[in-house]
DNA sequence: TTGAAAGCGCTAACAT
DNA sequence: ATGTTAGCGCTTTCAA
């Protein structure tokens, strides 16, 4: 290969030291004669030379690199949250890069690890493995999106998903519904799973519902998670006498099972109600129309830049969090109950 | 902030030089004693040391990180291809990152500049300008996705986009078509462009058919672009006179066409015959389904990384290129006009 | 405004 | 098996 060619060699062919060449070639406006100037800037167009960011970085011990880490970037709530918070940052000068984790907690390990290597000045993260204490120790800014547990030491930002729930489940009750399910998944995190459920089980108790009255069903957020609930579902005998109504996890694994229950001849909005979470376009296409709720993916990504950026001017603030309530978006997905809530509840 | 430690302070602690601790740390296995191993270990464990891959890479000219750049990671024709080309890379030790530069070429170029900053072993990446000379320039194994235009010197696989379209064609004429019309995108490349229109008016010729009887729609490939397409369509005086099928530049484009068609009481299959490209899920879902010709998403992420693995192997190797067919995929969006072809074309 | 020199944390000969 | 030493390319005092 060709020898990699150093300001040293720029410093050469200039006439001059490699101090004003780094003066030139860093933008932190050390004072330079126009004429160095020139002749510097001359020299690496004349060996086309391109500084190296990795020998800077190492010395400065910034990258201007930030790295944005989902588990599923092909979902829209993610990648439209992640195009916010890159908009956002390359206004302020950072380069961003995106780390998919695909829902693999192993994937996610090497990223933690990718991430502890000095190469990010920041990251922006929803954890699978709800893994703080790996987080904490990666010894770099980080923002957590998605409130998952009741996180102390990180800064946050998201839906609040107690509001966001109990935003559907009251819906769902109003509509007269009483046999509300809940769809969500497990994926490992213990402490996930509390804060949906709970919220779900503390509803069901606070409406004196029986805890039987309240499915609650563990399938992947996806498309393949939704086949499988409504398979799940359709199995049990009597289905209709203990489920009139799921709140699903995502839109995702929502407007899914709206195809698989249409397939089996269960209408959705009429002989089952579904509610969703997210707002993704398809939420607005498939027929009927998802009742959900909406979440601000934007203004996520662009809290998180903002979280991220103070901290980054600030290592010492304490943590903070910024969570966004949701926002009930009705369609059709939700039967009017209201007439027949006495002889469901039976 | 806490002092960083480095391996000097690990040595120390563990009685060692900081050569032992190196030959510890870094993978390559010098030879050490397990009494010493145990040592720097344990003073690892005690300091909480990382080591700091941004040091050793600049020492060793590696990063083992590698920098996917596609234009679209919501598309599943690109998330999909991501993930194959990811799980194959992190099989080889490597690990992956992604930049999405949103068909933007300005986001493209950040991108471009923060590839020749040395900080990835290697790109694999799609074009949106199609900028060969910038891909050479940036001085890192590269391969490109996607064939635009005809590349010789650089690293390619994908769809061949010749076969396909003609593949996409020749079903169109077979089945009664006279009036086939091509919707596709332009952003900037004009050599990109004439692969496919190239194709299209290849064809035309060959067929003996007027220049004009092939409509072209320039419009961008996504949801947006459908419906972009059908109001210029159903704008033409006369347009069932002028076109009778589409081929869409991709499933994006083409899904959103039809639900467009539906809306305006014209019925893809019957009205009008609408061809995609890539098969992404939404082309089986939508109603009609959507013919289209499947693109070998996952085996191009793989072809990809084994290029690049290959080159990282050997710099030398000459630019090589291996293009896949595409197949198509017959669903109900195209009608079979083979018995009234001679009225449709009059 | 400029240059000399030190050093960021690590690896890689080369000795021992 | 281990220590010594010399940088990788850049930025950054410190003098001049």
């Amino acid at each position: 290969m060709k020898p990699t060619i150093s300001i040293i060699e720029v410093a050469r062919l200039a006439g001059v030291s490699k101090s004003t060449v780094s003066r030139v070639i860093s933008d932190r406006g050390g004072s330079v004669s126009p004429k160095a100037l020139d002749a510097v800037n001359a020299a690496i167009k004349e060996l086309g030379y391109t500084r190296n960011d990795l020998a800077a970085g190492f010395r400065t011990q910034r990258s201007n690199l930030i790295l944005l880490m989902v588990p599923d970037i092909a979902n829209p709530f993610w990648s439209e949250m992640a195009r916010a918070a890159q908009d956002r940052l390359e206004d302020s000068g950072y380069s961003v890069v995106v780390g998919n984790t695909d829902w693999s907690e192993q994937r996610e390990s090497r990223y933690y690890e990718l991430a502890r290597s000095r190469r990010f000045d920041g990251l922006i993260l929803n954890s699978v493995t709800d893994n703080i204490a790996a987080i904490s120790d990666m010894g770099l800014p980080a923002v957590l999106i998605g409130e998952r547990a009741l996180v102390q030491d990180i800064d946050t930002t998201g839906t609040d998903t107690r509001v966001a729930t109990r935003t559907a489940l009251d819906y769902l009750w109003d509509t007269g519904h009483r046999r509300i399910a809940i769809a969500t998944t497990e994926h490992g995190s213990e402490r996930f799973l509390s804060l949906r459920r709970k919220t779900h089980a503390d509803f069901l108790a606070e409406r004196g519902l029986a805890p039987g009255s309240g499915l609650a069903f563990s399938v992947k957020l996806s498309e393949e998670g939704g086949r499988d609930l409504v398979r799940e579902v359709l199995a049990l005998p009597d289905w209709r006498a203990k489920v009139d109504s799921i709140l699903c996890g995502n839109d995702l694994l929502a407007v899914s099972a709206i195809a698989a229950f249409l397939e089996a001849g269960v209408v959705p909005g009429r002989d089952i109600s579904i509610v969703g979470m997210d707002d993704i376009p398809a939420a607005a296409h498939c027929r009927p129309g998802l009742t959900t709720i909406r979440k601000p993916r934007s203004l996520i990504g662009t809290t998180a830049v903002d979280l991220l950026l103070e901290r980054l001017g600030n290592p010492e603030l304490p943590a903070r969090s910024r969570l966004y309530p949701g926002e009930l978006v009705v369609r059709e997905s939700v039967a009017d109950r209201t007439g027949s809530a006495r002889e469901a509840g039976a």
